[in-house]
RNA sequence: GGUACCUUGGCCGAGUGGCUAGGCACCGGUCUGCAAAACCGCAUACGGCGGUUCGAAUCCGCCAGGUACCUCCA
């Protein structure tokens, strides 16, 4: 493939020359949702910062496996590996079964990442449907000799396996350092090691979700089910490994621990993790409580919002920002982002009307290769968005008659826009009027065409009667230089 | 306590040694019957103190403040 991208590998720390494995074909794994309670806006962002990497991949010709899990059971309350796990606490608490809870939160993640106009992962895996796998898995990580049993529960020795592969290579941690930097846990288990982490774990009589395993009626602990449903569907090692900066100490260090025991091999090329979003500074989080619902931004029901905002404006407002910055989440920057959004595509609509001269006086001929420079490196979206901005000028420019444009460049121009707006950036117009009928379309120009009859009779109060009802009916009404423009 | 990371003009946010990112807001101007839109101009920003260098927001040291991870969390 003709092209440099890079991307910033966590295991090396650097941004790193992507060269997939399989010459054309990538395999992607990301770390999906726990479908216990509604996501909240930062889960939505790494969902779309790994949505906006999948769109680049696939716009480079790429043939890509992107597979994205729901973790439906085994992930437990606390890392003691104990007690009950969040589904069945929800499922007491809302009074229904486990897997009612996963149905329910299940339809509601997916509801809205199609609002933000995700693409859905090629495939979905679920830890319930694969409970077999993980339970093979288990057995030849016990067999290679890196897990050990105790009553029902099996789990990852980490000291032994440190003795051969880096533990915290994922952290560029030093095992000691780990074991050190101790801060007291309560509720000591019956595991070997403080850092063990259970890849089984042994039912109580009154767990709602158990299954039959060569150790008893159990469930699998949370980290194994990457492991194994990667591996089933991207091979012991594929190419990028991907999900939030918060599972990259415990999680992916475990998922790496576990593959490499079971697998023998690194699971992934280069592990991805994207940053999180911050509310005033502080991440945003379930257990801080300072979690936003996408609903409640659409529709600006919440204390730290002024009123709602539209879907496709947040996801541009998280494409100006890099996937590894944190993000700062606030009414006042989502102000911004909007009337950006809508500038620009008031710009995009409006340049697929312009009038093409015989030369161009604008030079919008290097904005693809800038584009596709700016996403090589490390897919670097803000910096898109500012070109995209430079551009707009010259549109406008050319529209208000000042500059001109050629019928080849205007056609590029055309399809640059289209593909950076529409296919990776992934924004989409929520402008009503594209969607309405002609017949009413054809009222409203022919409104404004008497208006425009009037203002040329210099009949002020008619022009200004006519531009001010339908201004309070909610129409925006533009003068242009030689017509009218309007929209919702 | 340990380990990292961060601190950019009013706000958001790119940028890793010289070549003013971008968006939003403000102000001034062009255009317009008025308005809106559009366009042009405008802020010479890089937490503090030292150091390296011809030259640093960008490298090094110290200090201050903040955040994350080490406990479930995208």
């Amino acid at each position: 493939m003709e092209h440099k991208l890079y991307i910033y590998n966590t295991l090396s720390r650097k941004k790193e020359q992507f060269i997939p494995l399989h010459d054309d074909r990538v395999g992607m794994y990301v770390c999906g949702p726990t479908v216990y309670s509604d996501v909240h806006l930062g889960n939505c962002r790494t969902f779309i910062s790994f949505d906006l990497i999948y769109r680049y991949l696939l716009y480079l010709g790429y043939k890509v496996r992107y597979v994205r899990n729901i973790t439906d059971a085994g992930h437990l309350e606390g890392d003691r590996d104990e007690g009950d796990d969040k589904f069945a606490k929800k499922a007491k608490l809302e009074q229904l079964e486990p897997m009612e809870i996963v149905q329910k939160y299940s339809i509601g993640f997916h509801e809205i990442l199609s609002i933000f106009n995700t693409l859905p992962p090629s495939i979905e895996p679920t830890a319930t449907g694969h409970i077999s796998e993980q339970i093979e898995m288990v057995k030849a990580i016990l067999e290679s000799g890196y897990a050990y049993e105790i009553d029902g529960t099996v789990y990852f020795d980490v000291e032994k396996y440190n003795k051969d592969l880096p533990y915290g290579i994922l952290t560029n941690r030093k095992l000691e350092d780990l074991l050190e930097g101790t801060r007291e846990l309560g509720g000591q288990n019956e595991k070997k090691g403080r850092l063990d982490f259970a890849l089984w774990i042994k039912a109580k009589s009154e767990t709602l979700m158990q299954w039959p395993s060569p150790w008893g009626w159990g469930f699998p602990g949370w980290h194994i089910e990457c492991s194994a449903m990667s591996t089933k569907y991207l091979g012991t090692t594929f190419d990028i490994h991907g999900g939030g900066m918060d599972l990259q100490a415990t999680h992916h260090t475990n998922e790496i621990a576990q593959s490499q025991a079971c697998n023998h091999t690194a699971p992934a090329k280069y592990w991805m993790h994207t940053n999180m979003l911050t509310v005033n500074g502080v991440r945003m989080s379930k257990t801080a409580g300072n979690g936003f619902l996408p609903k409640e931004l659409f529709t600006g029901a919440h204390p730290l919002l002024e009123r709602g905002y539209s879907p496709m404006t947040v996801r541009f407002f998280m494409a100006q920002s890099h996937y590894r910055s944190t993000l700062d989440f606030s009414n006042e920057a989502l102000q911004a982002s909007e009337k950006g959004f809508e500038r620009l595509m008031d710009g995009y609509s409006r340049l697929q009307k312009l009038q093409a001269s015989a030369v161009s006086s604008v030079d919008t001929t290097s904005l693809r290769s800038k584009c596709e420079e700016a996403m090589n490196d490390d897919f670097n979206t803000p910096i898109v968005i500012a070109h995209l901005f430079e551009a707009l000028k010259a549109i406008n420019l050319v529209h208000d008659g000042k500059e001109t444009i050629s019928a080849e460049d205007l056609e590029e121009l055309k399809t640059v826009f289209s593909v950076f707006i529409e296919d990776v950036l992934g924004l989409k117009s929520e402008d009503e009027t594209s969607g309405g009928n002609e017949a009413y379309k054809g009222a409203i120009d022919l409104l404004l065409n008497m208006r425009l009859e009037a203002k040329q009779n210099k009949d002020w109060a008619t022009s200004d009667k006519i531009r001010n009802e339908l201004t309070a009916l909610g129409f925006e009404i533009k003068d242009t230089k030689d017509g009218f423009e309007w929209k919702i």
